[in-house]
DNA sequence: AACATGACTCATA
DNA sequence: ATATGAGCCATGT
């Protein structure tokens, strides 16, 4: 396991709950700024298997990253009962996608 | 035009 | 079988 990898899956692990962030985000924290695509395969590869909550982890624009439809579904409804708040079917509300422009500060 | 992002996809170890 | 790096490429800034 690589350091990025471990980095990776501790950041995701500490998004707290109903608050989300974005792989660009991860990336950056993890130390690899531009590495996005990796922590997207991070996550397909390795949520089940470390227990992350994946569905925490959105796009750079604040919305679900999903084509497939039934996951996109059920990351919705995960974020939902978590208490997030949708501004359209697939963006996150301004409020709780502060957090993550609070977290680019560091 | 250059640069950033990305629930991709593949080859390799 | 799992983990990793990298390439393709559309989309948007």
């Amino acid at each position: 396991m690589t350091q990025f990898t471990k980095n990776v899956i501790e950041i995701i692990k500490s998004i707290p709950y109903g608050k989300v962030m974005t792989y660009g985000q991860i990336a950056k924290a993890a130390g690899s700024p531009r590495a996005a695509r990796q922590v997207v395969r991070i996550l397909n590869s390795m949520s089940e298997k470390y227990d992350l909550p994946w569905h925490r982890v959105i796009n750079s624009k604040g919305e679900i990253g999903f084509q497939d439809e039934e996951m996109f579904h059920a990351q919705k409804s995960l974020l939902i009962s978590e208490g997030v708040e949708f501004s359209s079917d697939r963006a996150i509300s301004l409020l709780i996608y502060l957090w993550d422009i609070e977290y680019k500060q560091y």
